[in-house]
DNA sequence: TGAGTCAAAA
């Protein structure tokens, strides 16, 4: 009892208030609710707008929206303060477009004007719609009603705009605060985090320690320790863990929970069990963290151990420790165990939760089982962004590119706004594709979201204008960049090998040495990749033993094959073989691979049969390398011995895949095969062709016919050759474009010497620059000359 | 006199 009640007791008015308060506060049932709602109409406090106001918000919390509703509807003349506890509560109860109606109300028809609260609900309800639209609405409204400095509603909107990946708006919301509290900050880095901006949360992080004025908490560490875990970077790590000593919350569960999965992902799972068992009573959160934490480090007794002791203690397990366990069994190909788990969350009911759908999708696109993932995906009621992405990342993973796209448009039907993740994704399968248009169409979304300072979008944007031609505009976007990591360096240098430009990719990687950025085994196979296709032997030695020498690197097979192919192609094929047989570890099939390929540009027969030999040992189901072989028998005009190369191909039904190729036209693809009729514009095609042909011919055009596969009659070999998909999709090319524009298309697998020569041919004749992309790298075409000086 | 933002696993 306090002081005032005990000498002056409350006017009856306010007593009964305070008791009709506290009933309603001590009620945790909605039928308690209803019995205080009785009382007080009983006793007539009915109109009382304080009463009213706190049972609304009561119904509210117990999601009683309904009841909420016809509560604030039956009060005469509602105040402010009531609009803006049932504006808040449609939002809390998935209304967001009724708490949207009812603000719009108020500032319409009523004499009332919203104030900051009042904004801060109606801007918090906005994340519920599709797109950030109404948001900006409501955020000019509040400025022009002066609360556009809010702290409060600066948060709110610093939150909305990152959920909605507009980290510009975010971000330009964040500077023209006056003043910046911590909870703004924390607001600016976790949102940040969640979209997956990890290198722009750490520097705001950064920025955020450096303010002398801001005082860091709790929230401010765990929220930034994930964007550490997830780069890697173990320094920045165990700074946050040290400053979490310093400032005293060293034993906050949050941070311990953040410092597991964080030492989990560098791998270091013992330094995360001693955090965990430092964990006075360590909770679900915790013991989901530490399961996927062993999880991702494959130690799967581990994880079994710590979910039966959950189990033990009698906590349920929720969906996320399902999530993290469900990897237990993929990186074994354990498809019947996935499986196994699929059932037991189909029995226990918790396949709808969308966390638990999207873990089953990964997993199944990871075995390559993406039938199954799609059906996951199908079945599951409630999509969430990560459903979406999940499953169009596991189309582009197996190289399905073609479900991706049409899934990304199919998603943008159903409103979903995609995120850098979604875009990332879909710009990978734009340059599996060579789709440019596509590409354009998502660069354009980039710059409309905001997404440009996204490092994973920027290096995705990279790679496919690299891959789809534009190695200029990929340079462009390059220097354009003020963060960039490994990946977004070696994705330009591959993207100079694949053009044949070896200096330029030899130039950026001394430039990256330079920044201190350190290479990958990744940065070191493209650089001899791009030594490779660009002759240049000595560089490419030099760097090899660099690699090994001066950074330490164990070469992988990769590294070494490609070394076979940069001596192969360049014609040094004893010194290929010499490397090969001093190399510490036994080749496997792509080192064989890269000689046969080189004994195959340099009709090399006797180093052709060991490698096939060799070949036909360690990789018997590849059809790749009886084609070479055939050929080369081909080669040597010995058309038995090719016969029956092919034979056994057919014997064991193992199926060449067919060449095709792909122009696009006016933004649309047009993919032709060998000997195509299907187009509609077949017969001016095939006139252009027979145009180019005689033209070429008086220009001392002779057809190669070493790589088609029958022993027939030169002459007829010539008629089968001309009208491989390449050629089809020149002419067409020729016939639907603007005369001297470039002419850019994709083939799916090596362009075959015929068409290589017949190409320069035609650039010279028609004028044009022709870009090919062909399984292996880009081809140059310009005035009867190609970039990659015959050498492929 | 009844109302408010950020935090750990997936």
């Amino acid at each position: 009892m306090n002081f005032r009640t005990a000498i002056a007791p409350l006017p009856a008015l306010e007593r009964n208030r305070n008791l009709f308060l506290s009933l309603i506060n001590e009620s945790t049932t909605l039928s308690h609710l209803a019995q205080a709602h009785a009382q007080i109409v009983v006793n007539g406090y009915k109109n009382d707008i304080s009463t009213v106001t706190r049972l609304t918000h009561k119904l509210c919390d117990l999601k009683a929206i309904n009841y909420a509703r016809d509560l604030f509807l039956s009060v005469p003349k509602p105040d402010l303060f009531l609009f803006n506890v049932v504006i808040k509560g449609y939002s809390n109860n998935n209304s967001p477009r009724s708490s949207i109606s009812l603000f719009t109300h108020l500032k319409k028809n009523t004499d009332l004007r919203p104030d900051n609260f009042t904004y801060f609900f109606a801007i918090s309800a906005s994340s519920g719609f599709p797109d950030e639209k109404v948001a900006t609405l409501l955020h000019s409204q509040a400025i022009v009603d002066g609360f556009g400095l809010d702290l409060f509603i600066g948060s709110a909107l610093v939150d909305l705009y990152l959920k909605f990946s507009k980290v510009e708006f975010a971000k330009k919301v964040f500077d023209e605060m006056p003043e910046r509290d911590t909870v703004l900050w924390n607001t600016m880095i976790s949102g940040l985090v969640k979209i997956c901006c990890f290198e722009d949360s750490v520097l705001v992080f950064k920025d955020m320690v450096a303010d002398a004025e801001i005082q860091l908490d709790s929230t401010s560490l765990a929220a930034v320790l994930p964007a550490a875990g997830e780069l890697q970077q173990l320094r920045l790590g165990m700074g946050i863990q040290s400053l979490a000593t310093k400032l005293g919350l060293h034993s906050h569960v949050h941070i311990l929970t953040g410092l597991i999965s964080f030492y989990s992902k560098c791998g270091d799972t013992e330094t995360a069990s001693l955090l965990f068992d430092q964990i006075d009573r360590p909770d679900l959160v915790s013991y989901n963290a530490m399961i996927s934490g062993y999880t991702c480090n494959n130690e799967t007794d581990s994880s079994l151990r710590l979910f039966k002791e959950l189990l033990a203690f009698g906590e349920r397990a929720n969906s996320s420790t399902i999530v993290g366990l469900i990897p237990v069994f993929f990186p074994f190909g354990h498809l019947d165990l996935t499986l196994c788990i699929h059932c037991f969350c189909v029995k226990s009911g918790v396949v709808s939760n969308p966390a638990i759908s999207t873990a089953l999708t990964t997993v199944y696109s990871r075995l390559n089982e993406i039938e199954l993932a799609r059906q996951v995906f199908d079945e599951s009621t409630e999509k969430s962004l990560a459903s979406w992405n999940a499953m169009i990342s596991g189309y582009t993973q197996n190289g399905l590119t073609d479900a991706a796209i049409l899934l990304f448009q199919n998603m943008q039907t159903f409103k979903v706004q995609p995120n850098p993740v979604t875009v990332t994704s879909i710009l990978s399968a734009c340059a599996q594709l060579g789709a440019l248009s596509l590409g354009n169409w998502v660069h354009d979304l980039v710059k409309r979201e905001g997404f440009h300072s996204n490092i994973y979008v920027m290096t995705a944007l990279i790679d496919m204008y690299a891959k789809c031609g534009s190695i200029v505009e990929a340079r462009r976007i390059f220097d354009s960049m003020q963060e960039k990591n490994v990946v977004t360096w070696n994705s330009m240098i591959c993207g100079y090998g694949l053009h044949g430009h070896g200096k330029e990719a030899l130039d950026l990687f001394t430039k990256m040495l330079q920044f201190g950025v350190s290479p990958s085994g990744v940065t070191f196979l493209s650089v001899l990749y791009a030594c490779s296709h660009a002759g240049l032997v000595t560089e490419g030695d030099r760097i090899f033993h660099s690699m090994v020498h001066d950074h330490g690197f164990e070469p992988l097979p990769e590294h070494y094959a490609c070394m076979v192919d940069i001596f192969g192609r360049a014609g040094k094929l004893e010194k290929a073989l010499e490397f090969i047989k001093r190399m510490p570890v036994e080749p496997g099939p792509a080192i064989w691979g890269a000689l046969l390929g080189a004994c195959m540009i340099h009709k090399e027969t006797r180093l052709a049969h060991l490698a096939s030999k060799r070949l036909f040992e360690l990789d018997p189901e590849n059809v790749g390398y009886y084609v070479l072989l055939s050929n080369i028998f081909s080669v040597d005009k010995n058309y038995p011995q090719a016969a029956s190369v092919r034979q056994v191909v057919r014997r064991r039904s193992l199926a060449k895949t067919p060449g095709c190729t792909l122009i696009e036209v006016g933004g649309l693809p047009h993919v032709f095969t060998s000997g195509d009729r299907s187009h509609p514009q077949t017969k001016a095609i095939y006139a252009k062709l027979e145009m180019l042909m005689g033209k070429m011919r008086e220009a001392g055009f002779q057809a190669e016919t070493v790589t088609a596969l029958h022993d027939v009659e030169d002459e007829e070999k010539e008629l089968m050759v001309k009208v491989h998909s390449e050629k089809l999709a020149i002419a067409f090319g020729l016939i639907s474009t603007e005369p001297g524009s470039e002419i850019r298309i994709i083939k799916n697998l090596r362009v075959c010497p015929d068409c290589h020569t017949a190409t320069k041919f035609i650039s010279k004749i028609s004028g044009r620059d022709i870009v090919v992309r062909d399984a292996n790298r880009f081809h140059h075409f310009k005035d009867g000359i190609c970039s990659c000086g015959d050498y492929w």
